[in-house]
DNA sequence: ACTGTGCATGTGTTA
DNA sequence: AACACATGCACAGTG
């Protein structure tokens, strides 16, 4: 891309700039010079930027300027009316501002009045940043934002002329693949505490001083927020139910929660798989050795967790004992259960059509979201508009309170916020089902293009075979498809691969007679069912078809090796009742995630 | 009751 | 210690 514009930079006079404190120094792309030039001549002056705090982007309309920029680039003012102030922003939308001051002590504070029209115009929101350049010889003030969402921030970081960032930006599409907003949060995470330059690293920490104080202003950073709700989500892993604690079953608009007296209880990482069985077991590894072993289900881990601990597999009781899985298996495993990991953050990310809080916190998010409910960086980072020191969600009294801050509310309240409330809900609800209808013709549908390719697993499996063997991630992409569906129709049939309600007919090959009728969008139920004998397949059978089968004769070489005990013997090709290798669901047996509302339901549920 | 306005205050940052 | 700034808060205006 060659720029049409010259620009000077960076940015603008060196000697401001000296002046400036660097979190306010322009980092405007040239992308984004472009974009805010517009076809135009003239040369652009990046002067500074800004981080949007949250009542720079709330309601008030004032936005805050920097001292030191204000006195710099904008004109002088003497009286704390000030006077207007036209900005043009990247759309060539002309806006008028009121600059003004406020005496401060002995200073002054500018602001820009009436930002509020120009802030919702281009969606911004606390966290994102807005940039001031001027348009030289005219001396014109532009106005440039940068979405702190890392799509934008792609987009940004792709249009750069930093080497570095480029080639961040290449790393970060390579790794995530289909973008996931998450994954590329953890990347750009690392990349701050490593590979980036300081100059280059956003937001400085400026904005998370006020956290933990006593008057906490939850304002947060929003790369901050970027780390925290990574952390918290690793965290959610590790979440659990109390274990001897029962839920109470309560109903709110004919639906059936689980509320939980005791809060989550921290247990050890695991990989939960089904047997062909429907039973289900979990995968965990040792603290000391990192040898995986094979344990029940049902069985809550402390958060330390090592071969000796291990009673329920005596020959498996001590770090000395082989690994249950060959290192292809397990790689196996665990790039499957990274793939679904991906994809489940990726779903639970994605806008409304696949996320919804539940319970409570739905609830708390209808009353003070509104329709934002459908906009997940909202929920990270907005405050309600109810209580600036509170998040959308927060379910405290002041949130959950009606406006006059009077009581709280009874279940049998009839009042305007709780009819209000109740029929949010109750929209929330109709639209989570017409979504999941959505979804199951979906499941249907990709149900159809991964059984399409088996036919040539089953027509010629040696050039399979080859492919396979070159290029594994695309079988392992295939199975985490399915490894995804397979989650999915957990979720909604929740224990029906436990109990084998859905009578699956593991002999019943997916391109059989059904298959018409499976791969039709709308027969969900049927689909189901394949994707359930999916979740069900023994692992010789995923290796087998999916052209690993140098892996099978592998582990049966290997084994007497342990690969899998229990299967050797049992004539390939016949479903095995024991070790199917299919990562179900990473949480507790209890769960479908989306179904609880206790403690344990916050697990996919980060909000 | 709600909204807008102007100022005060508390806290983190910088010199 | 001084400064900058995010936001709390009181008060006035409006519906």
């Amino acid at each position: 891309m060659v720029p049409q514009i010259r620009v000077a930079r960076p940015p603008a006079e060196g000697r401001v700039k000296s002046q400036l404190l660097p979190r306010y120094w322009p980092r405007i792309t040239d992308q984004e010079l472009q974009q805010i030039s517009g076809d135009s001549n003239s040369t652009i002056v990046p002067l500074f930027e800004k981080v949007l705090s949250a009542s720079d982007a709330g309601r008030i309309g004032r936005l805050v300027l920097p001292k030191a920029c204000a006195e710099a680039y904008f004109p002088p003012i003497s009286q704390p009316e000030g006077l207007p102030l036209r900005i043009q922003d990247v759309k060539g939308k002309e806006w008028i501002f009121q600059f003004r001051f406020w005496p401060n002590n002995n200073s002054r504070m500018y602001v820009l009045e009436g930002v509020t029209p120009c802030i919702q115009s281009m969606q911004l929101q606390a966290g994102d940043t807005v940039t001031f350049s001027r348009m030289d010889p005219e001396g014109k003030l532009l106005m440039g934002f940068r979405k702190a969402s890392n799509s934008i921030a792609m987009q940004s970081l792709k249009g750069s002329a930093d080497p570095h960032l480029n080639a961040l930006s290449k790393h970060l599409n390579s790794a995530t693949g289909d973008f996931s907003w998450h994954a590329t949060e953890k990347h750009v995470g690392k990349a701050r505490d490593g590979s980036l330059p300081p100059s280059m690293l956003g937001p400085e920490r400026k904005r998370s001083r006020n956290i933990g104080s006593k008057s906490k202003r939850l304002l947060i950073d929003i790369q901050d927020a970027l780390e925290l709700k990574l952390t918290w989500e690793e965290a959610q892993d590790m979440l659990r139910p109390p274990p001897s604690i029962k839920p109470s079953i309560v109903t709110i608009e004919d639906h059936e929660f689980e509320e939980y007296e005791e809060p989550p209880v921290f247990g050890k990482r695991s990989i939960f798989t089904a047997r062909s069985s429907g039973e289900q077991e979990q995968w965990v590894q040792c603290d000391s050795c990192s040898k995986w072993r094979r344990l029940p289900a049902n069985i809550l881990l402390p958060p330390k967790w090592t071969c000796p601990d291990n009673v329920w597999d005596q020959s498996r009781c001590s770090c000395s004992a082989p690994d249950e899985l060959s290192p292809r298996e397990l790689e196996i495993l665990l790039r499957l259960y990274k793939d679904f990991k991906k994809r489940k953050i990726a779903t639970s990310h994605k806008p409304a059509q696949e996320h919804e809080p539940a319970g409570l916190d739905a609830l708390a998010n209808a009353a003070t979201l509104g329709d934002n409910i459908s906009d997940p960086s909202a929920t990270s980072i907005a405050t309600t508009t109810k209580h600036p020191r509170h998040r959308p969600g927060c379910s405290c009294i002041v949130c959950i309170q009606p406006p006059s801050g009077k009581g709280k509310h009874k279940p049998t309240c009839t009042c305007n916020v709780c009819m209000t409330v109740k029929r949010r809900f109750k929209t929330l609800m109709m639209r989570k089902k017409k979504r999941q209808s959505e979804r199951e013709a979906e499941i249907a549908q990709r149900n159809q293009y991964i059984w399409g390719p088996r036919d040539d697993v089953e027509v010629d499996s040696t050039t399979k075979l080859g492919t396979s063997l070159l290029d594994p991630s695309e079988n392992e992409a295939r199975l985490g498809n399915e490894l995804q569906s397979n989650v999915q129709s957990n979720n909604m049939s929740n224990n029906l691969a436990e109990t084998g309600k859905g009578q699956i007919d593991l002999n019943c090959h997916p391109n059989g007679p059904n298959r018409e009728e499976d791969s039709r969008p709308g027969s969900a139920r049927v689909s189901m069912m394949s994707l359930l004998q999916v979740a069900s397949l023994p692992l010789e059978m995923y290796l087998k078809r999916n052209g690993l089968t140098s892996l099978i004769s592998e582990q049966q070489a290997s084994s007497g090796s342990h690969v899998m005990p229990q299967t050797t013997g049992e004539s390939e090709g016949q479903p095995h009742e024991d070790h199917c290798i299919a990562p179900v669901v990473e949480e507790q047996a209890s769960g479908g995630d989306e179904e609880l509302s206790g403690p344990d339901q916050s697990q996919n549920d980060p909000s």
